[in-house]
DNA sequence: TCCTTTGTATTACCCATAATAATACAAACA
DNA sequence: TGTTTGTATTATTATGGGTAATACAAAGGA
């Protein structure tokens, strides 16, 4: 998967990795159990320090996106946690941004659609969750 | 409108007003043409110094949430325009926002049900473009 | 007219975080 | 025995958030 640095962001540089690697794990760019690139190559590639590349590693590691093992590098989850919760942070963003469209003169179906659209992206219902068993390699 | 601030949280001060007064705007709690706060009563009465307020002000007003008056004060906008899109910065962070749902293992409907409850929390279509023209003080 | 209140501008300082840089090390595989 | 892996360490620079202490022009009231 490429990983594109926008540069003029207030986004900083570790979390836009992260990102990027999460969208691409939800939309099936990235499948259970592939491996990443390295620290190292990843930096290399698109131009910044290796300490930063760990830095978006640690951070996926500890959400539960990635697995990290020394000498076989870093791999994609198998299967994830069904948690059928949004966090509270993620909740008050939402709220947030419910707010904001409201004030511009977005209904609620215009939002919505662009929900789906986003849904639409994503793998099916329960591909992460280990009731599809991709095989790989 | 009552300010509250999460004092553990990552959001900076000034962002965590700025965000309260839109929803406020959003959720009728403040009204078009409603008086702002001083900025030096306001950081009084959360305990905070007046430039951080001032910051909070500066940053409504560029996006045209309230209209600053010397001497008059600090104001509701009486009109909002309709833009009917979101911009490209909120879109990618609904787009992470349903990846990470996504992986959580949460249904299109939960998502939806969300937006649903904020939207109902929020004031009718065309209220803040100027349709209804509420009467003040 | 004089005083007060308003948003605003300025300057300085402290602190946390992001990012780079240069290494170093234990583990594990070929 | 290399070499590659993630990881830890230390130092340095830059940026942004927040506080602090003022200062000022504009505008209204007394």
């Amino acid at each position: 998967m490429v990983i594109i640095l926008q540069d003029g962001s207030d986004v900083p540089v570790f979390k836009q990795i992260r990102n990027q690697i999460v969208v691409g794990i939800s939309e099936g760019k990235l499948l259970p159990g592939e491996k990443l690139p390295t620290v190292r190559a990843l930096a290399e590639e698109i131009g910044i320090n290796s300490m930063t590349v760990n830095k978006a590693y640690q951070l996926l590691k500890q959400e539960g996106y990635i697995i990290t093992d020394k000498r076989n590098g870093v791999r994609v989850r198998e299967k994830f946690a069904s948690i059928p919760e949004l966090s509270p942070e993620a909740k008050e963003q939402l709220h947030q941004m419910v707010s904001e469209a409201r004030i511009r003169g977005i209904t609620r179906d215009e939002f919505v659609a662009l929900v789906d659209e986003y849904y639409a992206s994503s793998m099916p219902d329960g591909y992460l969750q280990g009731e599809y068993t991709p095989l790989l390699e």
